[in-house]
RNA sequence: GGCGGCGUAGCUCAGUUGGUUAGAGCACACGGCUCAUAAUCGUGGGGUCGCCGGUUCGAGUCCGGCCGCCGCUACCA
């Protein structure tokens, strides 16, 4: 059976959840349902990074230890990913032992494999930044190009990942596998970064100790992003249960944004080589949500809670609007007006009418029971396209495609009822045949949305007088023309999605 | 500065290796229908494909130059 190890980044713990996390994890969750409906054994990874002298400083500042700091934290975004109807197999938290076992086990086989050096640092540092910079970022008079105050010289000591040694390594990897980051763009990104040159990198500090302990050496703590990308395979048991990280990795497939591509696409492949591992297979580049043109950010003060959204729009819109208005890769600009433009034209008026049209004329000629759906009809062959096209889209981590195809069917269907008027038609086999093939395709549809919006699906299947759930059946198979049964009631109940005024 | 990307309808975008009349959705206009959530169906208007030049029988597509916007150039979904 395909294995399908999709992960998100792992949420730095003091941020709260807004809609740039939420996007990511809807994106990886409507990934992961994709893949369970095509039958894939599929591990779905969230989780927070908890680590760093930030945390650290916060705790106290609140009386409290980091941990008892951070176990307050991290159910926000728990809460927040339940809300979102976000079906994850493992929420990681690097404070969790397991994560220490498996961080402490990644680097110590770097160690060994003799990667990582001790040495002096000695740099510009900005307290407030918590970071060096190089004497070309300051500004003038020396002064952090941030906080526009002086920067200290800061001598430390060090541990060292020998990132240089992985240049050629790193390129030819690109070269051999030329899907391991896409879009193909941030690819070229990334590859023209390791050629232009790599320096080994600092990875450890003395100077801060909550964080992840360094086996051969008390003194320093591994700095937060080190620790952080080994949550990766600590998810399936690095350094504790073999069989199951080998089960697992390298077939992995982590979706990110694109401020973190260089972690993910440099640092953490070279990391993985150098502890004799593959690199991971996939990593799914995408873009940021702008509001009128910003990004939302943690620090900046445009963000939108996702919780917000979901009780003014609700849940499954908000995850359509996702994953449909914004193509995996590009920049999307999230506006009300765009959220409830694709609520009305696509859930309001398109699919919820068509519903509620054929649920009606269901229960005027065919006392309310679904007729079975006609073997010849047009629809037939537009629905094989269209779920061809579904699989090809999702397949390929593009969900906007995928739901671009199924309103293709949707509105194929209302035409075609146009065509036939069953409304007008004297009950018999031919208003029978029209109104059973608009429910095999409200059939298909919900299995077609199961990935974006699960509970839309479920209600769909069930109006339509199917038992059961949907994301029990299986993609493309039970997505083959003919499968809805006749004989069911038909519900026409209350609208699906009414329509919105503004 | 270096490397890379983008510019196609009012808006968001699609346009394989050059090849009939440049497409889709939304928006707009007109018409049909009245089963349906003022929903739906059809038709239509709207483009010097950023600008200039070149290659070619033929360029949105290839080449050169120019204009404008953006990304990366060692913090952050």
């Amino acid at each position: 059976m395909p294995r399908f190890y999709v992960t998100t980044p792992i949420y730095y713990v003091k941020d709260a959840p807004h809609l740039g996390h939420a996007y990511t994890t809807v994106n990886a969750d409507a990934l992961a349902r994709w893949h369970r409906l095509a039958g894939d054994e599929v591990l779905f990874l969230t989780g927070t990074d908890e680590h760093g002298q930030k945390v650290a400083r916060a705790a106290e500042a609140q009386g409290l230890t980091p941990l008892e700091w951070t176990d307050q934290l991290a159910p926000r975004f728990q809460a927040a990913w339940a809300d979102l109807d976000i079906a994850y197999d493992d929420f990681i938290r690097t404070t969790e032992d397991r994560h220490t076992a498996s961080v402490q086990a990644f680097l110590s086989r770097i160690h060994d494999n003799g990667y990582i050096y001790k040495d002096r640092y000695q740099g510009l540092y900005c307290v407030p930044c918590e970071q060096y910079y190089a004497e070309d970022e300051l500004l003038a008079g020396g002064c952090c190009p941030v906080h526009r105050t002086p920067v200290e010289h800061l001598e430390e000591e060090n541990y060292f990942f020998r990132l240089s040694a992985f240049e050629d390594r790193l390129v030819e990897w690109f070269e051999a596998h030329p899907d391991a980051v896409v879009p193909e763009s941030k690819r070229n990104e990334a590859l023209s970064f390791v050629k232009g040159g790599l320096r080994d990198i600092s990875i450890t500090r003395t100077s801060i100790d909550w964080g992840v302990r360094v086996p051969w050496d008390d003194e320093h703590v591994f700095y937060v992003w080190y620790d952080a990308l080994v949550n990766y395979v600590t998810a399936i048991g690095y350094g504790r249960d073999d069989a199951r990280f080998a089960a697992w990795w390298p077939s992995v497939h982590h979706l990110i944004g694109k401020e973190i591509l260089r972690f993910h696409c440099v640092w953490w492949p070279a990391m993985c080589l150098a502890a004799g591992i593959d690199p991971p297979a996939r990593v799914q580049v995408h873009g940021w949500l702008l509001l009128g043109g910003e990004k939302m950010s943690n620090s900046s003060v445009n963000q939108i809670a996702p919780g917000d959204l979901t009780a003014e729009y609700g849940v499954d819109p908000v995850r359509y609007h996702l994953l449909r208005d914004i193509p995996l890769g590009s920049d999307g600009e999230f506006s009300a007006e765009g959220i409830v433009g694709r609520y009305n034209t696509d859930l309001a008026n398109t699919l919820g009418n068509l519903l509620a049209r054929v649920a009606t004329v269901v229960g005027s000629k065919c006392g309310g029971t679904g007729p079975a759906p006609d073997p010849a009809s047009r629809l037939a062959g537009v629905a094989g396209e269209v779920v061809a096209a579904a699989v090809a889209a999702w397949g390929a981590g593009q969900p906007h495609l995928g739901l671009e195809a199924t309103w293709r069917l949707l509105r194929e269907t209302n035409a075609e009822l146009e065509a036939a008027e069953p409304w007008k038609a004297e009950p018999g086999p031919a208003v029978e045949a029209v109104l059973g093939s608009a429910l095999e395709v409200l059939r298909i549809t919900a299995l077609l949305l199961v990935p974006a919006m699960p509970s839309t699906a479920r209600e769909l299947w069930r109006r339509i007088g199917l038992a059961g759930v949907p994301e029990d059946r299986r993609l493309p198979a039970d997505a083959d023309w003919g499968g809805y049964p006749g004989g069911g009631t038909v519900e026409k109940g209350a609208p699906l999605f009414p329509r919105r005024k503004g």
